[in-house]
DNA sequence: ACAGACCGCGCC
DNA sequence: AAAGGGCGCGGTCTGT
């Protein structure tokens, strides 16, 4: 049961519908909601744009359960279908299916080869007072339009599941991932400012009264004016630092890392020590608590599908690159814990399963998966770094002429095969998909047979290696937002009914393969309880009866410094 | 003064 | 033969 929601002139209406989008009588399922508060758990809300409706809702203390994203699902779909260049928003989804005059396109974000982007702040559905643009056209009912948006979807999300069974799974998953979100949008991430200050002043010494640079920073800056014989220099432009490197005899072509750390001059120890206070500073300093963290709560904004491989992106704050270095200033308030649990080497246990590669599949089995390839493949049980590099190699195109990578090809021909034969379909600008379904846009046109030989091979090349790591990533996401949405369900039985932002456990971190709780602590153990079900079911879900093994060990920690 | 490119680096 | 994948963000530099 389903039942379809729009907005129109400040009243919200709904339909309720059934699985295949046709309406229902009133009356006929014995029940007729009059607002998303009444809506039970088992059934899905069929909304345009849960990232338009759902903040305000859930601001409110009504939490949905589950629900059926037009645009996400439109997205997913398009995808499916080869039709990248047709918008995936509600309203050109509308001009399609009625033949209207289709809405403005966003703009393709110009410097990545595939078009348009998915991200449009337009929903044409009027949900939420938003800026001009949205509206449907004249004479449009919001929700006669939802009713037939959706019907149409199914359709296609049936005709999708004959090529790739899971695809629904995938809408579900994705869905659910905008409602979570949405969720830990506004639920935020436990941040300690007192823990945050103590780390702040040991590594760079007390906060500047008026800006500029940190006693303990501007020492070291002093130190490599000194040593570079370069009373001005700021360390802080790369250029000048090139030139003045340059002037003290180091043959360097760039101020990286990598290139540095090679070097053996007494200037390298401290500009790698400036390098990694100045970071800390401008990242993860004072101003950006100032401007990132309220109350005691870090609230990034969540964008689940913001990659085009499906995983998450995020905006503001840099919240999903929060440095090992400042993690301890996550901390649960008193009476609360944290519960944290990543999936260790997802990306080649995801490739185990999908190429089904009788090798590798039998190494997951092992709870370190590369220590085990250094010493089944390799033959060397203390060469981990090398299984790794050379594995990481294969899924990201590198690794020419490394040994372990020719190793690993005789030994796991099926999961290399997989992946080369992704390559290839990319440098013919080919498309192709996770285990779910989810597409990977074709090049644009003429993108790979831009101006040059030279230049053509090479954007050939890098659309292979961009494929490539496409079917591992895009899959590890797959059973990702799997993870997510069924932790979620698991968590919210767990807090049991209430307002939506009650005491009870909630997720208030997601990056890619971990998650985070934050759980009263009578509730710790139902929590990893709960962890390690999704997990078992994401697995089960996803990667089926290939019998790969994905560890999914839960912690529970007062700090995210805590974890093991 | 402002916008966008580049660089470098944090996370997965 | 050779090629490492995906992001977001801050500081500086460059062009307008």
């Amino acid at each position: 049961m389903r039942i379809c929601v729009a907005d129109v002139d400040g009243r919200r209406l709904l339909r309720p519908v059934d699985d295949a989008g046709r309406p229902r009588p009133p009356g006929a399922a014995g029940r007729d909601e009059t607002s998303l508060g009444d809506v039970p758990p088992d059934v899905r809300v069929v909304w345009a744009e849960t990232a338009a409706v759902y903040p305000q809702l859930y601001a409110d203390g009504v939490r949905i359960a589950r629900c059926h994203d037009l645009a996400v699902t439109e997205g997913l779909l398009l995808g499916h279908e080869g039709r990248w260049s047709e918008g995936r928003s509600p309203a050109a989804a509308w001009a399609r299916l009625t033949g209207a005059p289709p809405p403005p396109e966003p703009q393709p974000r110009g410097d990545q080869p595939w078009a348009p982007d998915a991200e449009t702040q337009e929903t044409l559905f009027d949900v939420a007072p938003g800026p001009a643009g949205g509206a449907l056209p004249a004479g449009v009912e919001p929700l006669a339009a939802v009713v037939a948006l959706h019907a149409d979807q199914q359709a296609r999300v049936a005709a999708a599941r004959r090529e790739v069974p899971g695809f629904a799974l995938l809408v579900a998953a994705e869905s659910a991932a905008a409602l979570t979100a949405v969720e830990m949008t506004h639920v935020g991430l436990p941040w300690s400012a007192t823990v945050h200050d103590a780390l702040l002043e040991e590594a760079l010494g007390p906060r500047p009264v008026h800006g500029g640079r940190p006693a303990r920073l501007q020492a070291v800056a002093e130190e490599l004016a000194a040593l570079l014989e370069e009373p001005r220099l700021n360390p802080d432009s790369q250029p000048e630092l090139l030139r003045a490197l340059r002037r003290a005899g180091l043959p360097v072509r760039s101020t990286r890392r990598h290139e540095l750390q090679s070097l053996d001059h007494p200037v390298i120890e401290p500009l790698l020590r400036y390098r990694e206070l100045a970071r800390l500073h401008a990242a993860n300093g004072w101003a950006w608590r100032e401007h990132w963290v309220r109350h005691g709560r870090f609230r990034p904004e969540y964008v689940p599908g913001g990659v085009v491989s499906g995983r998450w992106a995020s905006r503001g704050g840099g919240a999903l690159q929060i440095p090992r270095a400042v993690r301890g200033a996550v901390v649960a308030e008193p009476g609360r814990v944290l519960v944290v649990a990543d999936a260790g080497q997802l990306e080649p246990r995801v490739l185990a399963a999908m190429s089904r590669d009788r090798g590798l599949v039998a190494a997951t089995r092992q709870g370190d998966l590369y220590a085990a390839l250094a010493a089944e493949a390799l033959g060397r049980p203390e060469a981990r770094a090398d299984a790794k590099l050379g594995m990481l190699s294969a899924m990201y195109g590198g690794g020419a002429g490394s040994p372990a990578l020719a190793a690993l090809r005789r030994r796991f021909p099926a999961a290399l095969e997989l992946l080369e034969d992704a390559a290839r379909t990319g440098e013919d600008g080919g498309s192709v998909r996770s285990v779910l379904g989810r597409a990977s846009p074709p090049a644009a046109d003429g993108w790979l047979d831009g101006p040059g030989d030279e230049a053509a091979g090479g954007r050939r090349r890098a659309y292979g290696r961009f494929t490539r790591n496409f079917v591992v990533q895009a899959s590890a996401a797959d059973w990702a937002s799997v993870l997510i949405a069924s932790l979620r369900t698991r968590l919210h039985e767990l807090a049991g009914p209430g307002p939506s932002d009650g005491a009870g456990p909630h997720l208030v971190f997601f990056q890619h393969d971990e998650v985070m709780v934050e759980s009263p602590q009578a509730l710790a153990g139902a929590v990893v309880e709960a962890i390690t079900a999704a997990g078992a079911e994401a697995t089960r879900l996803v990667l089926g009866d290939a019998d790969v093994h994905v560890p999914l060990d839960a912690a529970v920690v007062r700090s995210y410094a805590d974890k093991p």
